[in-house]
DNA sequence: GTCTATATGCCGATAGAC
DNA sequence: GTCTATCGGCATATAGAC
């Protein structure tokens, strides 16, 4: 009940939000790899460089520092589809898109194993957004292809399944790093490899779906 | 060490094989939903329809247990790609390569989430397999994918990332079921969601990398 | 092989001094 | 706010009778 307006800047209400933000980056890194059941309150400590006993006394349970954590990163996760363009043609907001959600597994790879895992279970703590937000956001946003296709500026493609495709096509190289680098040897940390995987994952998508 | 050759077909191995089964068929299924440290053991032989103590008798603990699913379910995962083949045209074999995956989907998706959960954690039980096997496996595919490339068979596309995105698109359906059916209202199991399906990772794939 | 106890260790959470 | 010490519960695993 410290903070609970999260940017009033009182000095010490800094210093308590800059702590929190450090166990919860510490818990994301954990609870992403390991699940919540899978994590030691002592190992989250550690890492955030807190004992376990004050890291008991920001967070009141384990529990309350996971849900505190999955709400941090629906919004990271969200971002690109929010800021989805009717504006653009249709190739150049997809193309933006997918390069987007790509930026979001190299710079976040954390946050999108940690929401995997959540759905992995079946989402028993986002299921409210995924049924309310999310599923109103997918409408608008397939609203705006079917709208690209009856006029003529996309080929036939059902809007759902293709914003399916962009999610997996793009989250599985954070997800899936581990099998990403046992086969190529490589990350989207290495800058080339970065370009190389939007340049293919775009040309594939987009020609799969451009009008001719 | 009872029954190291599996298909022995001994009248008392049987029934133990049977049981065994059992034990590991309801593993799987809380193991991909609640992971390793999620799931209790009396759930697990509660589901299997034997007692706790019973469970420690076929498996001596926890852990070995679940090396034994993760061994089932790598074959599950590996069958689409080891039948992947040269001897059709590209398009055909690729989308036939797609629809198996998807069937994979549906007909396993635990299997497909214990895989996607492992993955997640950095594979420290696959991760002999992915060097290995799987490497080469993929290796062997992705030669065959250039091959048609170099014929002009093919848009030219990096095999790699081909095969990461059919993975991906596919895994999709079973792995983020949950969201899929919060966005859709549908799963796999029904089966003109399924054709639907299908048509479109098939469509939007090919359509991708048809040479035109 | 299957059961009823029971041992054992770990980990989340609390108490209470400072 | 932070510490040391400790509780209490739970879940894996074992002992031993049948």
């Amino acid at each position: 009940m410290t903070d609970q307006a999260p940017k009033k800047p009182g000095k010490r209400t800094q210093a308590v939000s800059a702590k929190k933000n450090a166990i919860m980056a510490a818990a994301l890194t954990t609870f992403s790899q390991f699940g919540i059941h899978g994590t030691r309150l002592e190992q989250v400590a550690e890492l955030a460089g807190v004992s376990k006993t004050n890291l008991l006394y920001y967070f009141p349970s384990k529990e309350a520092l996971y849900v505190a954590v999955m709400r941090n990163i629906l919004d990271i996760w969200l971002a690109p589809l929010r800021a989805f363009r009717q504006e653009f043609t249709p190739l150049v907001a997809i193309g933006e898109y997918i390069r987007l959600k790509l930026e979001v597994s190299r710079d976040h790879p954390e946050a999108s194993r940690l929401f995997c895992l959540e759905m992995l279970q079946g989402a028993p703590l986002l299921m409210a957004e995924l049924t309310g937000d999310l599923k109103s956001l997918v409408a608008d946003k397939s609203a705006i292809i079917s709208g690209w296709v009856a006029e003529g500026k996309l080929a036939p493609v059902d809007p759902n399944h293709l914003i399916f495709m962009i999610w997996a096509a793009t989250q599985h190289y954070a997800d899936f790093s581990t099998q990403v680098e046992a086969v190529t040897g490589k990350t989207l940390q290495d800058e080339a490899f970065f370009q190389q995987t939007v340049d293919n994952v775009q040309r594939m998508i987009i020609e799969g779906i451009r009008l001719r």
